[in-house]
DNA sequence: CGGGGGCGTGAGAACGCTCTCACGGCCGTG
DNA sequence: CACGGCCGTGAGAGCGTTCTCACGCCCCCG
C-alpha cells in the first residue's frame, strides 16, 4: 500500500529483545520499570520498544498475573433513562478521575435485560476485569449474587435493598432529606409536602424516609395525603404536584426527592398562581444541573459524587488486592444548597 | 466460612478434564461446541463443567486464538452532555442489539480529555478488543489515526470531516435536511430561517447544507440573516430564535437541526404570540423522544438509528474477519415524520 | 477376509508474557 | 589476598487455552 510496510501482527518481547541484543527477561524489566536494569540495557531496550513501536499483549500479561488492571461499571438498568441521568454521567466522570492517577481502565457495560446481564455476567467471570461496580437504581438483579458466588470483587454503587453481604457505597439520603425538611421547618412552613421517589428504589424510600423523620421529630403528625410517589422525571414531578395540590391546597411547602420532579413541580406551581417561594417553598434533591437553571434556582440536597466515587474505588481495589477486610459499606454525608426556592 | 470450600482461583481445562475422565483436548471440544465429540464423552464433560461450574478463561483462549470477542464503543466527547443525548442512547441500545445474536460483548470507553484519550487508545491497543467504533461528534482526535496505524478495526460513528480513509456510517444529514426543507416549501412558506447546529460538527454542517441545496433549487436567493447557529441544546435553540424573530419577524417557517433546539424555538415563538404552525412552521431533526411530547408535536427528520448500528457492526466484523475489501462507508436515508408543527 | 476411510480421542507444541532461580562479576570487608 | 554479598543478567518453567497431528477403532466395501 504505502512505502511502510504493514505487519500483520504486533512485535512480541522477544523480537524486542533480538534487536536490543538483550534477553526477553531484561525486556520485560524495562517495560515494568524495574529497577534491577542497568541503564545501557534500558535504554537500549526503549530504543528497540520505540523503533517496532511494541506494546504488550495485555492477554499474554494477564494470563500470568492473573490481572487485567480493569474495572467495569456495570449498569443494569431496563430502560435507556439511565443515560440521560445527570447523576449517572458524574458518576462515571468521578471514577475516572479516581483511577486517573493509575493505570487502571474503566469500562462500562449496559445490561437492559435479563440477557443482556446474562452476557456482562459472563464477560465478568471469564475474567476480562478484576472487579465491578454495579449501579442497578432498581432492585432485584441475579447479577449481584452471581458475582459474588464467583468471588468477583464488587462494590454496589448505592445502598441495596436487602441486607446482603456486598460492599456498597451510597450517599446519605436519609440524612439529606431530613436536612431539607428541616430547613423547610426552620423556614416556619406549616404544611410540607414531599413527592417522593418510587418504592422499589432505595434512594426513593430512604428520602421520604427522612422527610418522616424530620416532620416526627417535629412533633408533626403523619399524614398521608401530603405525599405523591414521583418517578424521579420531571413529567413525573409536574403531574405528582398538581395531585398534591389537589389533596392539600392549603401546602406551604414541598420536599421532592429529585431536581427533575422539582423542575417539573415548579411549572406546575407556576400555572396555578403560586408563588415560590414566598407562597411555597420547594426544596429538590441531587443539585442536577437543572437545579441552576430552574426559576427560581433551585434549593436542593447535594451529594459528594467526587468523594462516593473515590470510595467506591477504594473499597473495590482493597477487594482486588485482597487487604479488605470483611464487607464495607460507606454512607457519604449530604449537604443543604441554599438557593432561591425555598 | 459458610459450608461451601472456596477455592481461590477458577477451575481449568484440566481439572475439568480429570472429572470428566477425557483428555483436554476433548473439554475444550466440548466447549466450543465441536461437532466431533461421542455423546458419552460430551455429557461428562457438561457434568464436570456444571459440577466445578468452570468458565473458560479468556485471556487464555485470547492468547491463542487472537481474538477477545469485545467490541468497544469509544465516546470520545469532552463534556459529559453526550450521556444525555437521547441519540447516543439509542446507538448503545441499537449495538447491542445487533450484537444480542452473537457472542461479541460491546464495552463502552469515555475519554473525556487528552490524557482520557491516550488512556483508552492504550486500552484498545494492548489488545483488548477486536475493533472500535468511534463516536467523535467534534473533530480532530488523534485516536482515529492512532488506530488506523496500529491496524485495529476501526468504524466511525459520523462522517468524520477530513477524507481519511476510514470506514463509517452516518445518516443522510443532507438528504433529511433537504426533505425537511421542501416539505415548508411545498406547504407555501416563503421566508424560511434555519437554527444550525455548530459549525465544527459535521452533522450540523450537513443538515444548513441540505437546507441551503433546498432553497437554492426551489430559486430562493441565500439570505445570510435567515441562519443562526446554535449548539444542538434547547438553551442554544431559544437563543438562536429569539435572534431570528429580531433580524427577521417576517419568518414564516423555520428548519432546526435538533429537536432539543427546536423545542427552544417552540418556547419562543410561543412567548412572542406566534402560532405554530400557523404563523410560523416548525421542522426539527433526529425525532428524538422530546418531539413527541412537545406542544405541537414536532414534524422532524428521523435517522434510522437500527439500520446504522447494524451496519456499523457489519462493516466493523468484516473488518475483524478480514473479509472487508477496502474502506467502506455508508449514508442510511433519513424520512421526515409529519406531525403538527409544520 | 483385508484394506481404506472416516471419527473420536489424546499428546504436545504453541501463544506472549512474568517470575523464579542460578550464575558470573564486582565491590567491600576481614 | 580471600571470601561473602549484591547486582545485573539470562535460561527456563509456567499461566490456561487452542490447534495440529497422529493414532487407534470401527465400519463399509471390494
Amino acid at each position: 500500500m504505502t512505502g511502510t510496510s504493514t505487519r500483520v501482527s504486533s512485535p512480541t518481547l522477544d523480537e524486542v529483545a533480538v534487536l536490543a541484543g538483550v534477553s526477553r527477561a531484561t525486556v520485560s524489566r524495562v517495560v515494568n520499570d524495574s529497577p534491577r536494569v542497568s541503564p545501557e540495557a534500558r535504554e537500549a531496550v526503549r530504543a528497540a520498544v520505540a523503533a517496532l513501536s511494541y506494546v504488550p499483549n495485555r492477554m499474554a500479561r494477564s494470563l500470568v498475573t492473573r490481572r487485567t488492571d480493569t474495572i467495569a461499571l456495570v449498569l443494569s438498568e431496563p430502560d435507556a433513562r439511565i443515560f440521560s441521568d445527570p447523576f449517572f454521567a458524574s458518576i462515571v466522570r468521578g471514577l475516572n478521575g479516581a483511577l486517573a492517577s493509575t493505570d487502571i481502565n474503566l469500562v462500562l457495560l449496559t445490561a437492559r435485560d435479563e440477557r443482556e446481564q446474562e452476557k456482562a455476567g459472563r464477560f465478568v467471570r471469564q475474567g476480562h476485569v478484576d472487579g465491578v461496580i454495579l449501579m442497578s437504581l432498581h432492585s432485584h438483579d441475579v447479577l449481584p449474587d452471581e458475582l459474588i458466588a464467583a468471588g468477583m470483587p464488587l462494590v454496589l454503587c448505592g445502598r441495596p435493598l436487602d441486607d446482603r453481604p456486598v460492599a456498597w457505597v451510597d450517599a446519605d439520603n436519609c440524612g439529606g432529606a431530613r436536612l431539607a425538611t428541616e430547613h423547610l421547618l426552620a423556614d416556619g412552613r406549616r404544611t410540607i409536602a414531599s413527592i417522593s421517589g418510587p418504592r422499589d428504589m432505595v434512594a426513593g424510600l430512604d428520602r421520604l424516609a427522612g422527610y418522616r423523620a424530620a416532620l416526627s421529630d417535629a412533633g408533626h403528625e403523619a399524614d398521608p395525603r401530603l405525599v405523591v410517589e414521583g418517578d424521579f422525571t420531571e413529567g413525573g414531578g409536574a403531574r405528582a404536584m398538581e395531585e398534591l395540590l389537589d389533596r392539600a391546597p392549603e401546602l406551604d411547602a414541598v420536599f421532592v426527592a429529585s431536581d427533575p420532579m422539582a423542575v417539573g413541580a415548579l411549572r406546575v406551581l407556576h400555572a396555578a398562581g403560586r408563588s415560590v417561594p414566598g407562597d411555597v417553598a420547594v426544596v429538590g434533591f441531587d443539585d442536577a444541573p437543572v437545579a441552576l437553571r430552574s426559576d427560581p434556582p433551585l434549593t436542593t440536597v447535594t451529594q459528594p459524587l467526587e468523594e462516593m466515587t473515590q470510595v467506591m474505588i477504594e473499597l473495590l481495589l482493597a477487594q482486588v488486592d485482597r487487604t479488605a477486610d470483611g464487607v464495607q459499606t460507606r454512607v457519604c454525608p449530604t449537604r443543604l444548597v441554599r438557593r432561591a426556592s425555598a
